[in-house]
RNA sequence: CGGGGCGUAGCUCAGCCUGGUAGAGCGCCGGCUUUGGGAGCCGGGGGCCGGAGGUUCGAAUCCUCUCGCCCCGACCA
């Protein structure tokens, strides 16, 4: 009892996190709790938000010169747009713009898991080894795995993937086969303590991912889940704005029957892949995943050639003729079958109709999230920088003052910078007074953002302010009010 | 883990071969002038030259060890 009181008391203490605040919000009336101060200034939460999202305020330091050390553009970009910061090798530090992505890439692949029907755990980042040498992993791991000891000198470890502890949450709390089928996920930092880690955040030692697992009593069960999830990768990547191409691919140390990879083709891609041209032209959100028979969808899907180096079969392969491609492939998920490999020793078993008692039929289902926000840039940038697809864009629109104090710049972009945030459309406002317009230009262009509204001296003049669409580099001019709606309207 | 490369200012790098006590550009701070694609001039601050040991009158520079980072290969969401 006393002790915790006096932790509480640390949380009050006059000279903690207060006057820092000070520096990046307007003052908040701090009395003994952020929550207290609502009530007291109801309207600091919104004079906050609109100082935060303008550049003389937020946090965006952005390089002109690409760092040592940086070889694919992902990783180049990622450290001059000021996403993130490298703490050690495969380590890094998510700053507020690549934050910002890290959690709209979370955000859809949650809603496509829920989707789905699965439902959102989150299971512990340190795991007993106790656990993994009832599955015979402790041993075979290797040094991925970073092994930790507590101060009792019990055994832990960093998870590297959670198999093993998912299995244990599922004997610990399901005994019948009425309760199935079941698929949890969650979405985790992970750490596998690479031989060598490169390519920035797309293979790094520490990871976000999103894993699932399913339980299933019996095969055809457990085959209608692996179709349920292969379709929802499909709709996931796709409202990314990527063609994730779904391979036949080895099950590796996971383990199991059946197992497909998704791969972003990229020209920095780790692995070699072939597969039918057709598949540059696929549009998986045509699909009306939640109508069609998951198996009809996967069977139509898998119906055309599409192999990792390991699966290739030159033989079939040679029939595409000239319709084969060889390019290299970004991984971005991967979908196992693996049947009662955890389940059988870690006994992980229901009652089945019959009164017997069956080893549970499980699949577990990756998706790397850290490591999109690098594939995503492979595969959309230019010279000038990201081009972010909508869904992923860490704000839709900037606005490049390019004179700011001047006195009709200003008006008229403060407010449409006011008018775009009441109308819920996020938007990052250029309110720089020591930049010129060529460095906001290239700021811009650098981290970018869909949409770009250019509110300039000689425009404003005639009424008019520029917008500019990123992925194409089109400008075009028009009224403040036109833009506005433009920028309004759904996407 | 094998092979190779690099650690010098906040960032990108020169200086090292041929030892003589540290430089540039950019950024940062102050001032003036500028303002439609990373401005100009003037002034200023900033570096135990990754670390330890050795050779030498003297080491960023030569030698040994060590730590870190990057690239190629074998392995991985």
């Amino acid at each position: 009892m006393l002790r915790r009181r006096r932790s509480l008391e640390r949380w009050r203490h006059p000279t903690g996190v207060r006057e820092n605040m000070g520096n990046v919000l307007p003052a908040a009336p701090l009395a003994t709790g952020a929550g207290f101060a609502y009530g007291r200034d109801p309207g600091w939460f919104e004079r906050a938000k609109g100082a935060v999202m303008r550049l003389s305020n937020y946090f965006l330091p952005t390089l002109k010169e690409t760092p040592a050390g940086a070889d694919v553009v992902s990783h180049q970009l990622m450290l001059r747009a000021g996403m993130i910061e490298q703490i050690s090798s495969g380590i890094y530090n998510w700053l507020p713009l690549g934050a910002r992505v890290l959690r709209k890439i979370e955000a859809i692949v949650r809603e496509e898991q829920d989707r789905a029907g699965c439902q959102e755990v989150l299971l512990s980042l340190i795991q007993p080894a106790d656990l993994w040498r009832e599955s015979g992993r402790y041993e075979d791991y290797g040094r991925e795995m970073l092994r930790i000891q507590d101060r009792h000198e019990r055994e832990m470890l960093f998870g590297p993937t959670n198999e093993e502890q998912i299995t244990d949450v599922f004997r610990h709390h399901v005994r019948g086969y009425r309760e199935l089928p079941k698929v949890l996920y969650q979405i985790q930092w992970k750490f596998r303590d690479e031989v060598r880690p490169r390519f920035g955040v797309m293979r790094g030692r520490e990871f976000l991912m999103k894993d699932a697992y399913s339980f299933d009593l019996d095969k055809e069960g457990a085959q209608r889940t692996y179709n349920r999830m292969f379709v929802a990768y499909l709709r996931t990547f796709a409202r990314m704005g990527l063609t994730a191409i779904p391979m036949r691919a080895e099950t590796g140390p996971i383990g199991g029957d059946q197992s497909h990879e998704f791969i972003i083709l990229a020209d920095t891609g780790e692995s070699v892949v072939y597969c039918h041209r057709d598949w540059l032209e696929a549009d998986f959100l045509a699909e009306d995943a939640d109508a069609e028979d998951p198996a009809a969808l996967v069977e139509r899907w898998t119906r055309t050639y599409a192999a990792t180096e390991d699966m290739h079969d030159p033989a079939r392969a040679d029939e595409l003729g000239d319709a084969l491609i060889e390019r290299r492939g970004i991984e971005v998920g991967h979908i196992f079958y693996f049947g009662t490999k955890y389940s059988a020793p870690m006994n992980a078993r229901v009652n089945a109709p019959d009164g017997s008692k069956v080893p549970v039929e499980m699949g577990s289902y990756g998706i790397g999230v850290s490591r999109l926000v690098g594939a995503i840039i492979e595969a959309s940038h230019d010279d000038s920088g990201i081009v972010w697809p909508e869904p992923v864009a860490p704000f839709h629109v900037g606005i490049v003052n390019i004179k700011t104090g001047d006195e009709t710049c200003d008006s008229v972009a403060e407010d449409l910078y006011r008018r775009l945030q009441e109308a819920g459309v996020e938007v990052l406002y250029d309110d720089r007074t020591e930049e010129r317009p060529g460095a906001k230009f290239a700021d811009m262009d650098l981290i970018g953002l869909p949409w770009q509204v250019v509110v300039g001296p000689k425009g404003v003049q005639n009424g008019v302010v520029e917008l500019k669409y990123r992925r194409t580099g089109e400008r075009e001019e028009m009224t403040p009010e036109t833009a506005l709606a433009r920028l309004c309207r759904p996407c």
